[in-house]
DNA sequence: TCCTCCCGCCATATT
DNA sequence: AATATGGCGGGAGGA
């Protein structure tokens, strides 16, 4: 039985998402040649200092053949983060009174996406050989990381969006690492310049403003934020404006934690905190290279590039509440020094004005 | 209090 | 039909 899936042509790839669509048509446009990616059969190679564990074939083939003791070991697992000796634990557990075992579990925090995306990405090397077999089998990925593989897609999705992983076949991704990154960073600078995020988000900004003046009106399902706002450049697909009420972004809010956890493993934001009149906020700010734009006619549409407008147009930092995801109009300077006080609605809108303008007049029209 | 986001159900897509 | 994928939001930990 070939466990190892048949050779991958690429250009079969299917493609499962909408949005994916898109993004593949960009990856393989600016896509490097990664070498022959059709070697599944080969068994793996270990690179000196390479991550790759090196019983991982043996370990899929155990999985493969028996998912009840991949099951089995998955749940003790659960107190045997790497120390071995699940039976013992197990054992200890039974003479626990309730609040010792709550102790004895992993806190929240242990378990957080972040924290998994490190270790994640700390089996990877940043800069793989591409002439070695990177292959990632989400099955084994999750299995060793002791997590349900829901989880590793939540890492994988994003990570595909950055094209540091491209999907090879079910269950398998090859590993690009931060190859391409800037590549990447640069593509969707240049979409979110052309679909306007940035100008988009400050006209949601201003709209957001303009209503706390008007208490008879709450967001809804009719959100004239929403309705009010025409695209200009005469693209119907911007998918930021076009989001529903407040109900939707409060279950997007969470998403995009999501996402900011990974981002952040891979240290392209950061958290900080900035204050407005009404007290500290959270944010994030572009840690990341600086990126100039690629010449890309091709349209994106996922989170990230609602990340990435947020980067582009001098845009340096953004929260996630407040309730939309809630863009903070400050320099990099002052993104960089937590404590610096955050100049007013009024000041802010001004800039962004003159900002504006200043893009429009500097910038030939396409 | 409210930011954060784990967790896993379940709909949908793929094989 | 079986399995892979991932949308989604309840509700709880943590600051």
């Amino acid at each position: 039985e070939n466990l190892f899936f048949e050779p991958h042509k690429r250009g079969l790839m299917k493609t499962p998402l909408k949005e994916s669509t898109a993004a593949n048509r960009v990856l393989a446009e600016i896509q490097p040649d990664f070498g022959p990616l059709t070697t599944p059969t080969k068994p793996k190679e270990i690179s000196p200092g390479e991550p790759w564990t090196p019983t991982a074939n043996l370990k899929m083939l155990i999985s493969a053949v028996s998912p009840e003791i991949r099951n089995r070991d998955q749940k003790r697992g659960l107190f045997d983060n790497r120390n071995g000796l699940p039976e013992a634990k197990d054992c200890l557990h039974e003479h626990l009174s309730g609040d010792e075992y709550e102790k004895s579990q992993p806190s929240r925090k242990e378990k957080s996406l972040g924290l998994l995306c490190h270790k994640f990405l700390a089996r990877y090397p940043n800069y793989p050989n591409p002439a070695v077999n990177n292959d990632i089998c989400l099955d084994e990925v999750a299995e060793e990381l002791n997590v349900e593989r829901r989880r590793i897609y939540d890492i994988v999705n994003v990570l595909e969006s950055l094209h540091m992983v491209s999907r090879l076949a079910k269950n398998r991704y090859t590993w690009h690492g931060r190859h391409n990154l800037n590549q990447t960073l640069g593509t969707l600078k240049s979409v979110g310049e052309e679909n306007k995020y940035a100008e988009q988000i400050m006209m949601i900004k201003k709209k957001e403003y303009e209503q706390e003046f008007d208490f008879s009106k709450s967001y809804s399902i009719e959100d004239p934020l929403i309705k009010a706002n025409p695209s200009q450049n005469g693209h119907s697909d911007m998918c930021f404006v076009e989001l529903p009420g407040v109900e939707f972004r409060a279950a997007k809010i969470r998403r995009l934690y999501d996402i900011a956890n990974v981002l952040s493993s891979l240290d392209l934001i950061k958290k900080v905190h900035v204050t407005e009149e009404r007290g500290r906020k959270p944010a994030f700010k572009w840690t990341g290279p600086e990126i100039s734009p690629n010449t890309s006619g091709t349209y994106l549409f996922s989170f990230i590039h609602c990340f990435w407008c947020f980067i582009c147009g001098n845009v340096y930092s953004f929260a996630l509440t407040d309730p939309l995801p809630h863009l903070l109009f400050i320099s990099s300077a002052e993104a960089s020094q937590n404590s610096a006080p955050f100049p007013s609605k009024m000041a802010q809108l001004a800039a962004i004005c003159k900002m504006q303008l200043e893009e429009q007049s500097s910038e030939p029209r396409k």
